[in-house]
DNA sequence: GTGAAAGCGCTAACAC
DNA sequence: GTGTTAGCGCTTTCAC
């Protein structure tokens, strides 16, 4: 087992003390310039790594930062820790990942076996079902700061970061009735979902914005998947007076309305106008392209971690939430 | 700053010695009965959790893992990360994922910067353009271990998990000739990358099993995007004597393809049959849906991380490769 | 400006 | 079966 370089050894080369290896390395205090260098030089010369774990015990701090969410497998959580990774990477943090498989129960688990003392701070996505916020503030109790993003708990005061969900959807669902639709129908996410809410509410509101009648029986609540949009579609065809119009929670869904409005015959865009959420890059790639709301993935893990890493700077870094713009994005699906 | 609880405070709290408190926590020598006991529900009783910097230190193991990648917002990739962790979740280690946007720049400087001595295994896809293997070497001589996964270096001799891409690559191609194409094309990946030449030479074998011909400017070599298979394809389309099908490396070129020949009015399927490579979701979505052969992703994660926890556990383990069958999925793209 | 020494939380001889 | 002690690699008083 090939031992690794310590500041001992650099000390002994040099025949100075450890201590003074150590100010130098880290450029404070103040070291003679020439010492200074020739520590550098020999850390260099003999490819020196600090320890994190002798630092990290000593300044109870690890540069580790944990990412706990539901799934990697999508484009916009996988997106999001894309951008987390970007500032992680710069600031010579190490991330490390969590997947909840979107289960309340692993999510506690993770949290419960999370060895705090490891981490600097958290980033978390909760899980769809969970509506316990215990655990996280607990954890935050410890002194452990957390920044939550996109799905976030509201009885928590932290720092959070997300898309403006209300405003996206209502300008979805404005272009909508631009585009000359009129009876809109929404499929939605789970109910107890925060973001669920936010774009059911930019929904009505547009709406009645524009006078337009709600028909309860035209919002539809199910999980987050294709099937689930290929379902819910099918529900709404289902009914005496049909929509003309869907706005879906997200892409997938949407995309699962339109497999279910081609089995059916019904022509999209002409016949039935749809749009999604997120962006996804299959919405350029399904057939008719699908018209949808940008989300700023890569940007909400950046600030997340941005921020974060704020909390981690200074104890008492007041915490913000931080809502970052959607853009329409017209396509196909939504062109009469 | 609530510090954190310590083993020195279970021995307090319980008149005994620290070292007793670090026996019964481990569940290891001679400890009595009773006492373990005592010193368990006193652990649990202050909610304590080992200080994994202090473990680290003394054993000279963090259950760190690093898993190094060039991409994770893509199907493949996210999926065989979801695989890792499914098992280092299950014993206990952290993943700590670092990504390299396929730039061997950034992968060098990830390997540099690496705190090995933080780190008790690698796992690494390699990016396209790196033939530069020596970073690897060094850090697994300093007993690292490392188990290179998908786009691995055969220069190195430790364990490596992928998939069958010959067998996958011929099995592709003689679909097509099955199903009644004869002058198949391919639209290749980045010529460098070792699976790039499997899935080229199953290509040429198989055409050569039927006696078909080689026609040398029917492969086409470039990256891994859709923008790159929607130009491959074209540039199929300038040539006198036209293809009537194509393999791509992937899917993603694949339905690169299929958008350039839609947008020339070609029918695929019909006039021009295309198979891919991964089983991508959207492989589904699209229209006609492509036929593929599965990558079975998760399961790769899972095996690479299997490995690695044996190379870490034994030092002298044995390295594996392990080569996953993929599976042939007929859809409507090859259907004539 | 530099060195000696204590200590972060834990494990592993070594005593008894 | 349990306690004492040294030490993992590093930072940080406290001397000088």
């Amino acid at each position: 087992m090939g031992r690794f370089v310590t500041i001992k050894d650099i000390a002994k080369k040099l025949n100075i003390s450890v201590s003074t290896v150590s100010r130098a390395l880290r450029d404070t205090y103040d070291v003679n310039q020439e010492t200074r260098e020739k520590v550098l030089a020999m850390a260099n010369e003999l490819n020196y790594r600090p320890n994190f774990n002798a630092t990290g015990l000593v300044n109870r701090s690890s540069h580790n930062l944990a990412v706990i969410l539901p799934f990697v497998t999508n484009y916009y959580f996988s997106t999001v820790i894309t951008g987390i990774q970007e500032v992680a990477y710069q600031q010579d943090y190490n991330i490390i990942l969590h997947i909840t498989n979107d289960s309340p129960e692993r999510e506690l688990a993770i949290i419960k076996n999370l060895a705090a003392s490891n981490l600097d701070g958290l980033l978390i996505s909760v899980s769809s079902d969970s509506d316990a916020t215990a655990h996280f503030q607990k954890v935050m109790d410890t002194g452990v700061p957390i920044v939550f993003f996109d799905r976030v708990p509201d009885t928590i005061h932290t720092s959070k970061v997300m898309q403006d969900d209300y405003n996206g959807a209502f300008e979805a669902v404005e272009h909508l009735i631009n585009s000359g639709y009129r009876n809109i129908a929404h499929i939605a996410g789970p109910e107890g979902l925060d973001f669920t809410q936010k774009r059911k509410k930019g929904f009505l509101d547009a709406l009645a914005k524009h006078n337009l009648p709600v028909n309860e029986r035209w919002i539809v609540h199910s999980g987050f998947s294709q099937e689930n949009g290929e379902a819910d579609a099918l529900e709404l065809l289902k009914q005496k007076k049909r929509p003309d119009a869907i706005f879906a929670v997200n892409d997938r869904k949407a995309i699962g309305a339109m497999i279910a409005l081609k089995k059916k015959g019904i022509r999209i865009g002409t016949q039935m106008g749809i749009i999604g959420f997120t962006n996804d890059p299959v919405s350029t790639i399904v057939s008719p392209t699908l018209s949808t709301i940008a989300e700023p993935a890569f940007e909400i893990g950046k600030r997340s971690c941005e921020l974060l890493l704020k909390h981690i700077g200074k104890r008492n870094f007041i915490p913000e939430e931080v809502i970052l713009p959607g853009t329409l994005i017209k396509r196909e699906s939504t062109r009469r």
